[in-house]
DNA sequence: CCAAAAGTGTTAAAGCTACACCCATGG
DNA sequence: CCATGGGTGTAGCTTTAACACTTTTGG
């Protein structure tokens, strides 16, 4: 219950996303203790007031997956998650690739991938946040470079491909995208080749630049 | 434990837009007290927990301007505004009719109207802010009818026009743009006519909804 | 009848969508 | 030589941009 001494907490929430198995899955953590033990949650950190919020949420970050300087960006802020006491829940998003991510072993909050497609019951309305971010990432998807969070430094243009397929939910004519992303400027071919299985080997490519970018 | 002094304090800030002569204008109020005194800056207010953080903006925006129902948008939450202790801000931006608003008659903090291409040197670093919600706004203006914010009940396409030009800083042609609003459906005439000078009358629109639509 | 703003259509260019065949490789 | 995924071009359509004259009114 709420104490007398009703102090504001501050918190970042972050949501992270990654593509496996051909799904848009997001991070979530178990809780084992109250408030809402037994749910589901999305990870985060209460702040202290020592360090910018993005620091906290960056950190955040680390210590869920291992993987650092990844896709972060804020997505808004809500009062009133934890109807306990007066809180602020700063929430953010990232984008991470799933191969390179070391989730942290513990028994305690045990963090596992679900896909935003299937998703329990979740603590403190996270289940809202966690649209606002699939909305946002599908939204930049058409104008920005932010994919990049997903993939591996290199990838082939059938990589690319799905992953657009999988964050918007539908199929994409191959030809029309590779025209598309090669003219957008945003990617360049590496020179290499990616020679696997029985058939042409595919040509690798990288993000031009791996700072956000508008077009 | 943290000390005393070193509460954090949450407060929301509010860019309030308005168009008069010509200009896309931003209400800021001079401060009169310390920190920061005898700059401009921002109104906002320090949020003590027992409201959601929208409704303090939305009480804000009534406070400096008299007017409510207006167009109202979170923009984003930044830590460290103020250097002295650990506090956070949350930005939100509001569209107002600039001739309905009655500004707050005060000796203590006067609010005035600043032009967004001629800022002085605001505290807690409010330029940035500012910045962000200009570009914000010029962002979706193109894909939703947010414009409804800033004009009365009914208005003429050229004053539509007018409003769209000057938050885009160019000009754009007359008949395109009728084109393109009419076969948004985000506007519909309102059967009546505006007639004044010795000229043509012209007819009169008025937003289909006067909710967020996104195109 | 004159000045002032309102209203209206067409054409060219660019961008987008749909669509089918050949290429390089490993087994 | 066959199975597998990689790579490429074009034609129709839709969307956008550029542009000038006629209409209605008040004075």
């Amino acid at each position: 219950m709420t104490s007398p001494a009703a102090r504001t907490t501050v918190a970042t929430i972050i949501v992270i996303f990654a593509i496996a198995e051909g799904e848009l899955r997001v991070l979530l953590i178990h809780r084992s203790a109250p408030p809402e033990e037994g749910r589901w949650a999305l990870p985060g950190g209460r702040w202290d007031g020592s360090e910018p919020l993005e620091d906290l949420a960056a950190r955040k970050l680390v210590d869920e997956t291992g993987v650092r300087n990844l896709y972060l960006e804020q997505l808004f802020t809500t009062s009133g998650l934890d109807p306990a006491n007066p809180s602020i829940a700063v929430a953010y998003f990232a984008l991470v690739d799933a191969r390179t991510v070391r989730l942290r072993q513990t028994s305690e909050w045990p963090p596992a991938w679900h896909p935003v497609s299937d998703l329990p019951e979740l603590a403190f309305a996270n289940n809202r946040v966690i649209a606002q971010a699939v909305a946002r990432v599908r939204a930049k998807l058409d104008y920005t470079n932010l994919a990049w969070g997903l993939l591996p430094e290199q990838f082939t243009l059938r990589d690319l491909q799905r992953t657009y397929e999988v964050i918007l939910e539908e199929p994409l004519d191959r030809r029309n995208f590779r025209k598309r992303m090669i003219s957008s400027g945003l990617i360049e071919p590496t020179g290499a080749l990616q020679r696997e299985g029985a058939h042409r080997p595919a040509a690798l490519y990288r993000f031009a630049s791996r700072e956000p970018v508008f077009l």
